[in-house]
DNA sequence: GTACGTCAAGGATAG
DNA sequence: CTATCCTTGACGTAC
């Protein structure tokens, strides 16, 4: 079977987990605690309207406590806001929801800047302690490798170094290849190293394959996820540069991607500006290739099962 | 009330 | 060396 998720936003209603402010006003807990509040009602409410939708993996915004790893932050949020992420956690048990976080490009565990380590160490001991106290079943944290600084292999290694006996984040790790640097076959290195899964990108891989093929890729990576493998999905923007996320998938990205599945299991993030709307189109045409009949078909089981939602 | 300039952070690359 | 791109909304000041 093939879920689809949708990335830190929703556009249809106007519940935002993403209220931030600025630096300026970190210090002051008065003003960041109501934010706070806000963006982890407000992941309730997408939740729910989620699972009224037959949607069950999603992507928490990496804002959801703003600032949580800057020294700056003026109070222990984990603590303080206990009382919301036991809801939270009690809600994803009672729906069996997949969530995820992915920190951005700034996060790189092997840069040669001792300070650019601390920080990244920082913001994904925070993003894996969300997921811990959201108690996140096979929770995923997101990260790709990152800067290449001339010397992959050093780099690799560094890498590793940084994270082994990083406990909490392993438990959530997943890493990632990229569209220039690192490539499906560079990313298995160092995940086999920390054991933890590889996530296949198959627009970054369109971009930066190296020697594999799609199938190829996914025959390296699916069999280091215990459970579900997870798999990201978008499309490139028309005129924009190489690696411009399009508003919808594109057809044609879909049916690559599923001829190289090919009936196997997996949780689809669908990388879409359109976000959640890009979600509904991509299972309006999955339903009706499915429907059609196309040179993929599902298998009988299956379709009785309701397979692709 | 709206418009729009600006915002923590890194790295690669084009110019 | 500098600007720009990834992506990115949302804040917050100026009007």
């Amino acid at each position: 079977m093939i879920r689809l998720g949708y990335p830190c936003q929703n556009l249809v209603i106007p519940a935002s987990t993403s209220h931030t402010l600025r630096l300026a006003g970190v210090s002051d807990k008065a003003r960041v605690y109501p934010i706070v509040e806000k963006n982890l009602a407000n992941l309730e409410t997408i939740l729910r309207w989620n699972a009224q939708r037959g949607i069950e993996v999603f992507r928490i915004g990496s804002s959801l406590v703003p600032f949580a790893s800057h020294p700056l932050f003026p109070y222990d949020w984990a603590v303080e806001h206990a009382p919301r992420f036991q809801r939270l956690q009690a809600l994803i048990r009672d729906l069996g929801h997949r969530l995820s976080m992915h920190p951005g490009q700034y996060v790189n565990p092997a840069s040669p800047n001792p300070q650019v380590v601390e920080a990244s160490l920082a913001e994904l001991r925070y993003s894996a302690r969300v997921l811990s106290l959201l108690d996140a079943k096979e929770g995923v944290l997101i990260l790709h490798l990152g800067g290449a600084y001339g010397h992959k292999d050093a780099t690799v290694r560094r890498f590793v170094e940084v994270l082994r006996g990083e406990q909490e984040i392993l438990r959530f790790l997943a890493l990632e290849n990229d569209e220039r640097t690192w490539t499906v076959e560079e990313v298995v290195v160092p995940a086999g190293a920390l054991g933890v899964p590889v996530l296949v990108d198959a627009f970054h891989h369109r971009l930066n394959p190296g020697r594999l093929t799609l199938p190829a890729a996914l025959a390296l990576a699916l069999p280091t996820w215990s459970g579900r493998p997870k798999i990201h999905i978008s499309s490139q923007a028309a005129a924009k540069s190489a690696g411009a996320h399009a508003d919808y998938i594109a057809p044609e990205d879909w049916r690559t991607l599923a001829e190289a599945l090919n009936g196997r299991d997996a949780d689809v993030m669908v990388e879409a500006k359109e976000k959640d709307r890009a979600l509904f189109g991509l299972r309006r045409l999955i339903r009706h290739e499915e429907a059609q009949g196309s040179n993929c078909p599902p298998r009988a089981s299956e379709l009785s099962s309701g397979a692709f939602r």
